[in-house]
DNA sequence: TGTTAGCACTCTCAGTCGATGAGTGCTAAC
DNA sequence: GTTAGCACTCATCGACTGAGAGTGCTAACA
């Protein structure tokens, strides 16, 4: 059986009208409010063939039919007019990015609260991998006695401090000997690439000047395992927003849902950081059970060509994926461009 | 009328029933589950006298009684058994708050995650305002061109970076200078009384110093206008728990409760800290009107003698008071202990 | 051969009705 | 002061019903 213009043209009504209603919709409806020429009796017919080929569904024998995620897969792969931006978004999310930015951690709440006021849906942003950036160098400053503040610049910018642990009898000097050392030995690698690689050949140089080993290796010790290191943070907005669509009208989806949302790992595998560009997944096509009857519009973004986070929307499946896919589109762009023009961001 | 002995009886009894059984409790109930000696036609005049009284009352004419606000109010007073923890709850706080600790972020994050999985609600942390420690030191250390890292620390421990904008033409040594006057003169006030009364001192400081006069206020700009600096953070744990509860299996109210959860503003003023040592406020006895049907645990620490953040849980007025009172009560007790000890933790 | 009208059928939804049961307040007896 | 008895109230639940929406099938039509 053959997708015909015809059928194209039921698929595409009967989409549109049940991502604004919500409600199953019947034939003697479609050919009601959309001006098709024929009689609902052969909508009937042509609807029969969609359920057949696995577009649309019906929820029970007297209901009208609904999408299946394979019809919204086709309506976005073939029948939806192109994501276009009204003005008024457009505007606000370029009021919204070209803000000057101190910091990379409020672009991103900033972005998610954006995208979820923008869309009435949900946002999630996945920022940079802090333990990915590689070592620039540091410096210590004087502390309380016996400990002192270690500063840490990362080559992407990012600044952290650490407050370490040193031998009440370690002169300024000596701190800076190993700072020295530490510096050389480690600028341009990651962390990780530290703690796997370098840590050995950091010990033998140490070990040269024996005295001062013991303290410059348990110095790394809090940035070499910083919890936060590994999992970056993912920003949820508008979560609440959920709570409207009528399909968590249910209390047992709602709380697996935001079951979900309290593990940054469910959410960071909603974001396909592998697929470069605007991506859209719907409902099954996501691996996590507890979203299959979501669909994310994702897309990464990057500083200094390299990717280091993304974007998405969360929806019911029922969702307005042209609006939902431009507003995406267009906030990434704008967030490459505030990435790249703002001089040296400190991540 | 008069609260006698029997009144008392049938009160804490109906209110305990109440508390673990979440559904109207009526005098044959009563009568039967707790042995008082007296029938259910007794049991039903005594209450006739506690729901005058105000503190039972009737959700409709012929279910069985349920505690008002007051009547919780008397339980807690009066009838209740004093708190007493469990001895598996307390092995699990020394527990967790043993820890060696690096920031104190850490501390209020896992308060918050562990009263939460004690008592199955929601808990409410609120940590130390950073604008209110006073202001200890500032360093300067470089990082990219026409910027320098900021690095304040506060008497507290408590330790920032700021990115400041400086001349590309200023030298180390300029900044040092800059870095010495803003020393003397702050050392000992917060940063909230510099904005206020020190700024002018300092600028006429400066002014003998013509040149320096432009950057050095501008440096200041971020420490003194930062965001965050006013409005704490407020932590909360466990929110889905709140989906557990009966009261809440409306999703109306869920919404109602989750909007405020998402403001730190309304959630702060949950915990009264102006009251030092262990608070129970019960439904209405709170202001805010979305939390009319919820009972908030609180607790202030201190670090030093002084009053720096509050724990609390929140949770229906129909809870474990006893259970939760105790649990607030040690895990403060263990905080302040913690926060005392390790010598100077970083705020 | 494709389209349409007609019709019987299915299924949900909202509303009604009555039975049930828990609980009360009142009265009168103990 | 306490209790048994009783009439009354009210929410809840299941069964039933009619209305409405929608379908699939058949037969007629262009």
């Amino acid at each position: 059986m053959q997708m015909d213009e015809r059928k194209k043209k039921i698929l595409r009504a009967l989409i549109q009208d049940y991502i604004s209603s919500a409600e199953p919709i019947g034939s003697r409806t479609i050919a009601r409010k959309f001006d098709l020429g024929v009689s609902p009796a052969t909508i009937r017919n042509e609807m029969s063939d969609l359920e057949e080929l696995g577009l649309i569904e019906q929820p029970h024998t007297s209901a009208g039919r609904i999408p299946s995620d394979a019809g919204y897969r086709y309506y976005v792969d073939f029948l939806m007019e192109p994501p276009a931006l009204r003005d008024d978004d457009k505007m606000l999310i370029e009021r919204e990015t070209t803000h000057r930015i101190h910091e990379i951690q409020e672009v991103i709440t900033q972005t998610s609260k954006l995208l979820s006021q923008l869309t009435s849906l949900t946002s999630v942003v996945l920022g940079p991998q802090k333990g990915k950036g590689t070592f620039s160098r540091m410096h210590f400053l004087p502390y309380q006695p016996g400990q002192a503040i270690m500063v840490v610049v990362k080559e992407n910018g990012a600044v952290e401090n650490h407050i370490v642990e040193i031998g009440q009898d370690v002169a300024a000097e000596e701190l800076q000997t190993i700072a020295d050392v530490l510096n050389r030995k480690m600028h341009g690698y990651t962390l990780n690439e530290v703690k796997r690689t370098l840590l050995h050949e950091i010990y033998s140089e140490l070990t040269r000047q024996r005295s001062l080993l013991d303290s410059a290796l348990e110095l790394l010790e809090p940035i070499l395992n910083d919890q936060d290191q590994e999992q970056e943070h993912v920003y949820l907005g508008g979560a609440l927003n959920m709570l409207n669509q009528p399909e968590f009208r249910d209390l047992e989806k709602v709380k697996t849902l935001f079951k979900a949302f309290e593990e940054d790992g469910r959410l960071k595998k909603l974001l396909s950081m592998d697929r470069e560009g605007l991506t859209v997944t719907i409902g099954g096509e996501n691996k996590l059970a507890e979203f299959k009857d979501c669909s994310v519009i994702s897309a990464t973004f990057r500083v200094g060509g390299e990717v280091v986070g993304a974007v998405g929307i969360l929806g019911p499946t029922r969702m307005d994926y042209s609006k939902a896919m431009a507003i995406v589109d267009y906030t990434t762009r704008m967030l490459n461009r505030l990435l790249r023009t703002s001089k040296r961001t400190p991540l």
